[in-house]
DNA sequence: TATGAATGAGATTTCATTCAT
DNA sequence: GATGAATGAAATCTCATTCAT
């Protein structure tokens, strides 16, 4: 009544993320988010049409979030190669925090790919406009002359697969070095890898 | 006797494939994979446990053939850093047409995370094991003071990562305009950025 | 609310052992429960995990019935050999009523030997419960000095006996004279034997 | 060629046998018994129509030499009650030996009733032509003076319970103290029931 | 709003039997 | 006689979704 009762809409989304990242899509039942949620299996579809269309919304809702982070990183406008790198930077370790608080729906958005065909969209949409932030970026980087003029699509995608897989090995993996790493660590080791590659100081 | 009677074994994997390419693991039904490969649905279960089974075994075999392509490109020691470019160019040529060979099976192993645990395993695995083949590789031109003495494991963590990134985009994104590329083009884009980063040449 | 609306378990259940004793366990299919009961094939795994599990629950359940009637034939404390007699008599009357009104759960505590593990478990506990009840008894009849001092167990182990294939005979069987027999007839002969043998009055 | 080559058709029936004893007739599959025997699976169809039918046979093959053991105890014809008493333990004597050679066909024929109706026809035919043989003898040593006269289809019914009953302890009950008795023993002990009952001495 | 019983389409799997060689 | 691959009917079970209250 007081806008303090606990809000099942919320809960039944913030299990259902939870329960998404840890079994996948597939392998998570409307019962186990009910049953975890503490709700009646009727009252699912009170709240949500279906199970795909509280996966999908779970990924606009995140995809807005983390779109929000790349939108303010990009806000200064380098002189410099110099400024180029530290604001990348900076945006790095905004992403890599905020996958890091996110975790859940990172995973989601990094491996829900085999599901329903709108989930499949929703998911393929948020990547799509996350890799079109950074081609904006690289190109305005390009007007300025700060970086050399090359495919700025190309160059987007190269740095998206950097990203993401990064972020698939840091969070998810535990065969890999990196889940000891900090967010300000493994920022700094992709932005050099990003403007100088493998043979970069 | 005459070597054309039809391997139903064969078949089925190869049908198989297709359609956990076409439609996903889940999507796929035993009873598609008979329909299409002519036989009653009792045979699939002649060859095959389960179907976690015969995803499994096509993606062991595809592991097979990938790392054979990955341990040929590793046969010539490098002197110097154009050596060790023009290397890994030849590499990612081969690893891009065989990519665009067997489209199947890497989108198998690109994309299907969400499936049985066992499934899930064997992804990972043959993923792992690749990323692995680079990390010696890296280590090997580190030893001969080719490349920077970075962490070799972080390398190949970023190589790995711009190349499962630029398949996923070059062979199953239409909203990509990689999709145009020949696998040459885009080797010598990835070695590039691989070498240079963004700044290089 | 009125107590009358039909109890979907109970139902089920209750079909299940009509059927159980017509077909056999293993040509009792979950369709025909669910086709008889009227209910949907779902609705049959609302209430019960498997086939094994109804059929476990079923014996469980007979077996509580079924040793309250041997327990309340022991109360009476007999001092001569004819009250041992006529203690034996009414006790053996009851259990035969006992499985003429209950003749599809006797059904398969004496023939549901071919079934699952676990049912078969809970079948040869029901029985083992039934000839501990006898051994009791006889066990109180020798101390008592109203029986010889010969071993209980195998007493009660031939007791057990005579009754299981007598019920056996009588309720199930076409071919037997005993058919037309009445629970009291059946109990009498019982006891005569139980008592005397072969040889007796 | 010279007969000493290994009769399939034996072999496949010997391990039947021991399947149908071990698991029950549902739970034995062909393929199990074509792989115990070492044959293929179509090798079972030459020789048997059909699973029913391989168990169809060993019944009825079994059903001929246990009955042989039976009409071979009663040759003798008894003078008084002493001697009624020790041509039935010869007897039982000799039934409880069999029982004990052929634990799996005495296992098939006390439990196997839950099968198709041909093969628990077999079993019951067998069963009935045991009590059959029983019935006679009593009938006779009524007749002799031997026996009161009581209803022999009665007496009979009686006996045969208690035969099969004690059986089935003696060679499938773990729990049963009888386990460890030998065929006199469990012969001895039976027929003191059977002629004197509890009070007998 | 909320419940939880009920539904039923459909998926996987089993296995006795057949058949071409 | 013997093989073993192939069949397909049928059974069990799952689970997203609906519905009466």
């Amino acid at each position: 009544m007081t806008g303090k009762e606990p809000d099942r809409r919320e809960e039944i989304m913030k299990v259902a993320l939870e329960l998404f990242a840890e079994k996948g899509y597939h392998r998570t039942k409307i019962s186990d988010m009910v049953n975890r949620a503490g709700v009646a299996q009727g009252t699912f579809y009170w709240y949500f049409k279906s199970k795909a269309a509280i996966a999908t919304e779970i990924i606009q809702s995140g995809e807005e979030r983390l779109l929000e982070v790349v939108s303010k990183g990009y806000r200064q406008v380098p002189g410099t190669v110099q400024d180029a790198v530290s604001a990348s930077r900076s945006l790095f370790i905004e992403l890599f925090q905020f996958s890091q608080d996110n975790r859940h729906l990172m995973e989601l958005l990094l491996k829900g790919m085999d599901t329903e065909e709108t989930v499949k969209e929703a998911v393929l949409k948020a990547r799509r406009k996350l890799e079109e932030g950074f081609r904006q970026n690289i190109t305005r980087a390009i007007d300025l002359g700060i970086l050399p003029a090359n495919d700025p699509t190309l160059q987007a995608a190269l740095l998206t697969s950097l990203l993401e897989g990064m972020l698939e090995r840091w969070l998810f993996s535990e065969h890999s070095d990196l889940t000891g790493k900090t967010a300000d660590e493994m920022a700094r080791e992709l932005v050099r890898f990003e403007f100088f590659g493998l043979l970069g100081i």
